[in-house]
DNA sequence: GCAATTATCTTTACACTGTCAAGTTGAGTA
DNA sequence: TACTCAACTTGACAGTGTAAAGATAATTGC
């Protein structure tokens, strides 16, 4: 039983969960409204109706997400190759797609969205992934480089999401660090 | 008013319609039967319901996707530079993911469905993508290049569908082209 | 040619969805 | 004590997908 006070939370939670376990089929207003233990009105006192739910669990998606690709980097040694440390965070990246692909994709659905905290947590999201190309930005302008890691790494997120997870044979991500290595020269 | 006799076709172009003119939202299978004439019940006797119908509407877009991606490949002279050749069906992609993004995102998340007749068009669209890749194949194994190829492209095109069509200010794609020359080597 | 059958489509009904309006409850306040 | 107001419930409504049953026309079997 969520605690009483923060139904917001609870809502969102109730969300995440849904998703996770049964898919984006089942994120359905009146469902997490019974998953936190409330009538199926109670969300629209908290949020924009069903639209603006859905906002709100993407924000704390991208949370969840900015989390684990920092914690990917810092994972690894203080003075770690860079290229090790570009790779973790990319890495991750594409696990998490894999492992949450129902959240991934509501996520980059809601992402155009005009929502401040969404805008916010997804900038800085980018910003990791920006972080770790700056030392392969060498005479290049940065901005098309940054594109286009982020382009190959979401590619890759998105396209593997066909495959079950976990799978038995697991994807082949030697080839995705191939392709990253070719990309910083 | 469509033709008689082939009310599954008439059912399909409606769904294409109705993505296009109006999202993803739109695409309900009552409004799909008013727009080509019938009744809600009648796509019941001609698709497996409306999972049946959005397969049988992704495998269309997929056609229309193989055909502008050939298209775009044969407009270009027999002996051009296998660069630019890879190059113009790569862009053809990302332009069809903008200019039709509804239609793109359906496709792709229909795409792990078990249909005979969408995993045999979506595997020639993949080829026509393979087959731009061999010039480059040249020492090294071909599968993890053109996945890294597919993988880039469609991360562009997935990323850049935020952007509204036609934008004032046109992408630039010459951020793509430059990340695909890196790739290619 | 005629009856039986089958395919196509409509009508009706049901459970489920999001949203809105009105009512209930309970804590804080003047 | 009476008022206020936010949080939540209840009930209603239009819209959704699906299934069953009925109508209608084309096809088939003899």
């Amino acid at each position: 039983m969520p605690p009483r006070g923060d139904l917001p939370q609870s809502l969102i939670d109730a969300g995440l969960a849904l998703l996770d376990e049964e898919g984006s089929e089942a994120l359905t207003l009146r469902r997490i409204a019974a998953r936190a233990g409330v009538s199926h009105a109670a969300p629209a006192h908290h949020f924009n109706g069903l639209p603006g739910l859905r906002i709100a669990i993407a924000t704390k998606g991208f949370r969840s997400f900015l989390h684990e690709l920092t914690a990917a980097r810092d994972a690894l040694l203080p003075h770690a190759d860079p290229f090790q440390r570009l790779l973790a965070v990319n890495l991750a990246y594409i696990c998490f797609a894999r492992r949450r692909r129902a959240l991934f994709l509501l996520m980059f659905d809601q992402l155009p969205a005009q929502d401040d905290c969404l805008r916010r947590v997804s900038r800085a999201t980018y910003m990791v992934i920006q972080e770790g190309c700056t030392p392969f930005a060498r005479d290049r302008p940065a901005a098309p480089f940054e594109t286009a890691v982020w382009a190959l790494t979401h590619g890759f997120a998105a396209l593997n999401m066909d495959q079950p997870y976990p799978s038995d044979t697991p994807v082949n991500l030697s080839s995705y660090e191939d392709a990253l290595r070719l990309l910083v020269g």
